[in-house]
DNA sequence: ATGAAAGCGCTAACAC
DNA sequence: GTGTTAGCGCTTTCAT
């Protein structure tokens, strides 16, 4: 092992004040930065403490002054590219405060209710940002721990909610694809547990509605924002006898899914089939052909949990307990008018109105 | 916001020893379970405690007793599949133990190391395992705040170290594809920081070497386990004036990357182009077509770190500092003899110079 | 089987 | 500016 020994005990602030010369009290005015403390005698004891390499015990600081500067994060799926960009710009933003992330991750999404976590996670951290759309378990306990919590999607609205604007955003792709002239455009949703999966998908039938078409309860297929999912829901909608000349997923992963089944079955994307997405993940737009997308700012979605919690710990409550970001259509390769050709019904003539980033309403926040 | 006020102050041992009119520490050894307390007693104050929920301060236990069972894992990559499946195993395992686990993630692999971070993790956790194959740094600091470190597959075996035999099992692979007939065979590596990654490239020149074939370096790309450093490398290597006939990827991710750029230069896998990967993670047996890969038995390799830090907590040192696990070749789809009309010959009607730029599609300016 | 005393390392509140 | 006095909530050790 390494040469030290195990029990070897860390300096304390004692330590570095009997060193210095100073009581425990001016050390730790020094140590932590607080005023107080005349520059000559807090060089001195900076220079000490460095030299016998202390560092807080954060127990006992806890335990003295009932704070940390720590944030806990519960969340799952932490392979998703959603769950990676949201807690980039979480630990950026918690960085900047300085401010420590502490990670707790579900490895199942069923995965039962562990209190022990939720305990350890609630005493490490000063509060806690809950990324768990369809556990509403999860923030029961967080908050019976006492613990400010703010969630990401949550589906009952509980304490301060972080969101996008999910329905504008799957109207406006809706959108896109029936101003290109589509008439079939199935889609893939995701989790029915998931409050964004519902509103996303409510988009796409009032979207079929508005223009007069006729909902196809065969063109909606289960999902779950997953690749895999993606893949064997698009196949399902390509066997239709009428199969559609756009497709809709609820997520980008969804998306790639949908990408690799039309490649698989022999279709051009988009010459015979049209795909977008939802959340404009960093590899949409790495995909072949890049992914016609709704963007939803999840970097700054994750800057904004920790800034809300931060605010909220301040004893600053947030003007409102939802705050939901707009989105943008991005307009990539995946996208086009139907093929004549292939298209089951009459072949339109179109126009691609919309060719600018449509915005939907921005909803104030913070 | 909750009903409970912000400073509600969570009840302390104190007061369940007052409801149960005993003392603090009769009190205490009922909740955890320890000796010394009369049936009767001990369920009297285990009811009241329930009533009032009252939970330990994990603060104060570890104050007074220096321990808390838990342990800290640092790591990169959440969305790797690697990391995912480790995790899982690790989790699996300390749930068993009784102890939970805290992670640390790195956003990016060069994030400059934060003493913060490690000083948080060392001092809520009893030990921490690191899976930063290509970090020094990290452990460094680990080991000098006086934990116990369990690494994995770290390039200098500093302490412990968990790995895969990672030589053998490059070598198995190389040999399959040698077996089947290839001789012109390509590789994509790893980042060179990584030892596995060494290890496997050591491997490949072996094996090609043994058979008396001739080391050809343009048939070795670097890469960096990821699909679309798998899919670079992939285009490259197709483009050669004289095409190799069989990929051996490092990772699966990269195969997975070699695999769709195979498919867009239009070439059927395994008859025109055999693919071998390295980990067997999840996605290699749902690919198009699976995936022929070496297996890394990654979930049990998880579970051991977590055991051999706890054989190592309790004071039973490992009889050696690194444990290797064995790996196996598991033949599936993406593996076939050389096609004889393509193999040899040098490049089809393929020009080397005007290859499109698949990425440069328009990204949206943030 | 139970209890009392003495801290663990730190900080808040108040002295000086 | 600096030091003193009290704990934070728990577990240890040693009584009983």
């Amino acid at each position: 092992m390494t040469s030290r020994s195990p029990n070897h005990r860390s300096p304390t602030l004692d330590e570095v004040a009997a060193l210095a010369g100073v009581s425990r009290m001016t050390a730790s005015r020094a140590v932590n930065n607080r005023p107080g403390v005349s520059e000559q005698v807090r060089e001195d004891i900076l220079r000490i403490a460095k030299e016998i390499g202390y560092v807080v015990n954060r127990a006992a600081q806890k335990l003295a002054s009932g704070g940390t500067r720590v944030i806990g994060l519960v969340t799952i799926y932490l392979h998703s590219p959603f769950t990676t960009e949201f807690m980039s710009g979480a630990a950026r933003a918690a960085r900047t405060a300085g401010y420590e992330i502490l990670l707790y991750s579900l490895l199942e999404p069923d995965e039962k209710l562990r209190e022990g976590v939720t305990q350890l996670l609630a005493q490490s951290a000063l509060g806690v940002i809950s990324v768990l759309p369809h556990r509403q378990d999860y923030f029961a306990a967080l908050a019976a721990a006492n613990v400010p919590v703010i969630t990401v999607e949550s589906a009952q609205a509980a304490g301060f909610d972080i969101r996008c604007d999910n329905y504008n955003g799957a109207r406006t792709a809706m959108r896109h694809l029936l101003d290109l002239g589509h008439r079939r455009i199935g889609h893939i949703i995701g989790n029915e547990r998931i409050a964004s999966a519902l509103e996303r998908r409510r988009a796409y039938d009032d979207a079929v509605i508005e223009r007069g078409l006729e909902l196809d309860p065969s063109l909606v297929e289960k999902g779950d924002y997953s690749q895999p999912a993606g893949f064997v829901a698009a196949r399902r909608l390509l066997a239709l006898p009428h199969p559609p000349t756009a497709i809709f997923a609820g997520a980008d992963c969804a998306a790639l899914g949908v990408l690799e089944a039309a490649h698989a079955a022999g279709l051009r994307v988009p010459e015979d089939l049209s795909v977008v997405g939802f959340d404009d993940i960093p590899q949409a737009a790495q995909a072949h052909p890049p992914l016609t997308t709704i963007r939803q700012p999840i970097e700054q979605m994750g800057r904004s949990a920790v800034n809300t919690l931060l605010a909220v710990l301040a004893g600053i409550e947030p003007v409102s307990p939802v705050i939901t970001f707009p989105t943008d259509l991005i307009v990539r390769g995946s996208t086009a008018p139907p093929n004549p050709k292939r298209a089951g019904g009459p072949a339109r003539k179109r126009r691609t109105k919309p060719r600018c980033r449509l915005t939907s309403a921005a909803v104030p926040g913070q």
